[in-house]
RNA sequence: GGCCCCGUAGUGUAGCGGUUAGCAUAAGAGACUCUGGAUCUCUUGGCGCCAGUUCGAAUCUGGCCGGGGCUGCCA
């Protein structure tokens, strides 16, 4: 433990420190990732992942993935995969560490019969709503249950007849006896067994009752001998419950620490509305690239790497906050610009003729792959007598400080030539076709003359171009934060232009040798990904973030505000 | 009217009684550039308020103000 100090430390860190000065857990450092199988990992998760695993990985400890599946009426197999997708493709690794609460039911089942023998638990046969209204208000205190003085024997044979299906749902719940008129509600003799006539995706039928949360995640923390249960903040009130039942029991205790959970700029972080966009095909699923989920983001063409980078910078603390969304997008940059190979494509392309260049020749030009990666390589690139540029990058009559091509003057074709705009070819006042010579001098990208040029575009070759379909996305919502506004509800603030699709973008013929899910830029564009919908025949792309754009801000500081 | 947690540049964080209050990002200016990308330089900008303790307070204490959470047989 030589290199603790050298910790960047927040509040979590500092106290693992502090319990290895003094020896609190003989050293060790145990944490634990506990997701319920109910749905889809979000980037809210990956923080809680990156911290968990990090934790122990800084430490020498261990991390386990443990499953908190107590309530079958919500979970299911098919969340159990994609979690261990996603917490795998993120790069962390449990080793032979995967856990599922539902594998302790048998010893929770006993540690509740000890509590009712200990007369700390009692069976209810009140009704779920005669249990809240007697629970009292955060300013009235509760009162007692009219089977709240039932003797152990009593207890301990309805407990097991509860357990033996001898009772419909709700007809009874086994509670803990703490204090009905604590100032902490969760303390209020909290429910801790209810029964659920449903099929366990793991235990199938052999339970009709089931652990609530409180009761559960204390002893899953305890018998995979956890040190540092780490949650989030809304649980900050369960902890003195917590503590009470493993205290009652008198087993192993770890200590549950909480912080804030992440909030990111237009977007919804929570299960149920993340549940709901899919349910009412808002969007396309749990993968569509405009959700924050692990799965969406993936094809989105976010890297895990920077994934993990940005849980590393939002940094860990107990204030909630509101990330804005604009940061992750600088981490996947940061991360692509280091990584992803450079490609050209044309997203709306804009036919050029080339008069002074050979019908039929086709030259194919050296091109780095990637600028910022020595060991990436140069390409082939083919070039001809039409090429398709971006219709950005002409201006017929261009506005103070566009460098870009426009009528007389001048570019440089990137990789390869100077190119000139002699004529405009206009139908119905749309451009549809420039007349350009190339500087035949120029070949490679530089004049001999020394002479300067402004700009530096990026072409296709007509004739070598391949068709893809190009999916651009934007913020799912229009406002910084949906789910925030009283009264309203946060689907009126969707974005209708969330997802743009362009077809027949025109694409240099490398990219038809990439696999689904490589990343790449396109050159002076953003960085895109090939979409899983790509098929022999139909190549498609999506945008994962634009590049830095400060044309945009020349531009708009041009006009009148 | 109860209980718990939290207030450091626009945003996110570091600081643990003595610092020119650090870092990142954003914003502004400039340099460089075969991506208006990247890179580099500079600038602006912060301890919620009021007392107290102390030679000395962002840091300790108290009060106030502000924000968040808690009244499922959800987690």
């Amino acid at each position: 433990m030589t290199n603790v100090e050298k910790i960047s430390s927040d509040f979590i860190r500092i106290i693992i420190n502090e319990d290895l000065k003094t020896n609190k857990y003989n050293g060790r450092v145990y944490t634990r990732f506990p997701p319920e199988p109910n749905g889809y990992l979000h980037i809210g998760h990956a923080k809680s992942i990156c911290l968990n695993f990090g934790i122990a990985e800084e430490y020498n400890g261990k991390c386990n993935l443990r499953f908190d599946d107590t309530n079958p009426i919500k979970e299911g197999e098919e969340y159990v995969k994609s979690i261990i997708d996603d917490v795998r493709w993120l790069g962390f690794d449990w080793e032979d560490r995967l856990f599922f609460a539902s594998d302790y039911f048998s010893k929770m089942y006993s540690y509740a019969v000890d509590l009712i023998k200990a007369g700390k638990a009692y069976v209810d046969d009140q009704n779920a709503y005669e249990i809240s209204y007697n629970r009292g208000t955060v300013n009235k205190p509760g009162k007692n249950s009219p089977y709240r003085d039932r003797s152990v024997e009593e207890n301990l044979e309805l407990f097991e007849s509860m357990k033996n299906d001898e009772f419909k749902d709700g007809e009874k719940v086994l509670r803990a006896k703490i204090d009905n008129s604590h100032p902490n509600m969760n303390m209020r003799d909290p429910v801790i067994y209810r029964i659920l006539h449903a099929i366990h995706h793991r235990t199938k039928d052999k339970w009709c009752i089931y652990p609530m949360y409180d009761w559960a995640h204390g002893i899953e923390d305890s018998i995979e001998k956890i040190t540092h249960s780490i949650c989030t903040l809304e649980f900050e009130n369960h902890r003195p419950l917590y503590d009470w039942f493993l205290k009652e029991l008198n087993i192993y205790r770890p200590q549950q620490i909480e912080f804030a959970r992440l909030n990111l700029t237009y977007t919804v972080m929570s299960k149920r509305m993340l549940l709901e966009l899919v349910n009412n095909d808002i969007v396309n699923g749990w993968d569509d690239p405009r959700l924050p989920t692990i799965k969406g983001m993936k094809r989105r063409g976010f890297s895990p790497s920077s994934i993990r980078d940005f849980c590393r910078r939002i940094g860990i603390a107990k204030v909630n906050s509101n990330i804005p969304i604009e940061f992750l997008e600088y981490c996947v940059r940061e991360d692509l610009n280091k990584t992803a190979p450079r490609f050209m494509g044309i997203l709306n392309p804009l036919k050029i003729t080339i008069e002074n260049y050979s019908n039929d020749l086709i030259e194919y030009m050296d091109v780095i792959n990637n600028p910022e990666d020595p060991n990436s390589g140069i390409r082939k690139v083919p070039f001809s007598k039409s090429i398709y540029i971006e219709q950005d990058d002409f201006m017929e009559n261009p506005i103070k400080k566009f460098y870009r091509l426009s009528p007389g003057g001048e570019v440089r074709l990137v990789n390869a030539y100077f190119l000139k705009c002699n004529d405009v070819i206009k139908e119905d006042d749309i451009v549809k076709e420039l007349i350009c010579t190339i500087d035949h001098d120029t070949k490679g990208g530089n004049s001999p003359d020394g002479r300067k040029v402004k700009s530096t575009i990026h072409w296709v070759s007509l004739k070598n171009a391949i068709n893809a379909d190009v999916r651009l996305y934007s913020r799912l919502f229009t406002i910084e934060n949906p789910s925030g506004k009283k009264g309203q509800d946060y689907k009126e603030f969707l974005n209708p232009n969330s997802l743009k699709i362009l077809k027949n973008c025109k694409i240099e013929p490398a990219v038809s040798k990439l696999k689904k899910f490589d990343r790449f830029q396109f050159l002076r564009k953003g960085y895109f990904c090939i979409d899983p919908d790509t098929t022999d025949k139909n190549l498609v792309i999506n945008q994962t973030v634009e590049l830095r754009d400060r044309w945009l801000k020349i531009k708009k500081k041009g006009e009148p505000s």
